[in-house]
DNA sequence: GGATCGTCGATTGTCAACAATGTGTCACGA
DNA sequence: TCGTGACACATTGTTGACAATCGACGATCC
């Protein structure tokens, strides 16, 4: 089989550059896919010869991904005793999201004083997409768009070294919100609690954006938390045999 | 060859938990280490068949040791064309400082409420152990250890996505004043830059504290631009055919 | 002389077989 | 019944060979 054939368009540009070029890239997207879309759950294995046998390559490439996944954080390995989807406590909560609260301060820092109005336009725009899902009720939809509105401001900042951070951070809270639309079903990103966010992105006056942000940090916590502490079973061990 | 062959005892367990089980990581270790003491400058080629025959093992386990470095920022690599070591750029340098900057009070944030007297002991330790590198006159274990004593904020904190960062940091900035220290010789850290650092760790006034991490960062900026700005040659293409 | 095309060497990408390790199981004995 | 030891299985780690691709060099044609 060629590699072309397992090209995906402009599906999901979200990502990098994606170089398209080699199996590993291709492994590596469709596996982090599969696994914030949910479709293989926190804590469920990952052998490698399933995986293998499942996107249709041999195990050396898809090592390859799996270390690149184990870097970003998404994936857990014990040497000669299994790989696993990493899974989620309420400490690394609490971690991303006040790591968030600094680095999107930070990013704002940097595009605010610029009055960028190609920035606010786009704010404009990708807040319609977000309000247009939520509005339709489309929660995976809403989940992405959600994070691509925040994505704007680091992509703005043109710090290259923040926009890899929020990446990594991106990915794990991806993670969250895929389990717990997956558990409750309809419970996307809310329309007023972004509604705020926005208003205060457009203001003149910083110190309320960054409260604004620190809020929208501070709601986003305590969601996720209280969606973890009811349902213990996601930090708990991988079980063996569960299928991937 | 066993792989018990390859161990260096406790000889730099600098990095992270080291688990030494694998040839992988083994080499990643090596690896790490050849290019951040500047034995393998920036921009010089990886030829995965040269570096397999140099740490005697298979070109596998070695790709893997490459992804994750590429993954931490030390390397980078074109599809089937080359991997080099990854260069030095202006930008680079405020990026990483301006970022540093903010993760770095973020990280005092975390540690100064608490008062703790274990980590002013161990800052006080980590501070003697660098001045004593600095009069010896030792610069290469004077960089390490200057970042060691930052690194105590960091670990301090008990924020592991922040030490995460921070290692990512950490490597970056390792490169750098290898390469300044490989071309300049004898011009580590400096005693009283230090001072006023500590010196403020310990005082009770906060707000002191952030300037000082902010006049840290602009010196540690000024520095190292300075030195980039002198050697245009290491954010040049990689050379072919430069031995590794 | 300049541009273009093909060839060749170097390098990375991919694969399938084999080795090493850890974990669970099951029989056995106290 | 409970502990214990050996054994088999599942899984990852490692290797060497082969395929695909890229860049440079040189021949050829205009």
């Amino acid at each position: 089989m060629a590699i072309s054939d397992l090209s995906t368009p402009g599906a999901d540009a979200l990502f990098e550059r994606v170089p398209k070029a080699t199996l590993r890239a291709h492994i590596v997207e469709r596996l982090r896919l599969a696994i914030l879309a949910g479709d293989i759950p926190p804590g469920a294995p990952l052998v490698e010869t399933a995986l293998s046998e499942r996107f249709d390559v041999s195990r050396g490439p898809l090592r390859e991904a799996l270390r690149q996944l184990i870097e970003e954080g998404l994936v857990v390995t014990v040497p000669y005793t299994g790989t696993h989807v990493a899974e989620l406590s309420v400490e690394d909560v609490h971690e991303i999201y006040s790591l968030r609260t600094v680095l999107e301060t930070f990013a704002f820092e940097q595009v605010w004083p610029r009055r960028d109005d190609r920035f606010r336009a786009e704010l404009r725009r990708r807040n319609d997409v977000l309000i247009a899902s939520i509005d339709a009720g489309d929660d995976r939809a809403s989940i992405l768009n959600e994070l691509d509105v925040h994505g704007l401001v680091y992509e703005a900042s043109g710090h290259k070294l923040l926009q890899r951070a929020w990446h990594g951070l991106r990915g794990r809270l991806q993670l969250y919100w895929a389990a717990h639309h997956r558990a409750h079903g309809r419970r996307g990103p809310k329309r007023d609690s972004h509604d705020s966010y926005i208003e205060a992105a457009f203001g003149a006056d910083f110190d309320a954006m960054k409260a604004e942000i620190a809020d929208h940090m501070r709601r986003g916590v305590e969601t996720t938390e209280k969606f973890l502490r009811s349902m213990p079973g996601l930090s708990g061990k991988p079980k063996r045999g569960v299928k991937s």
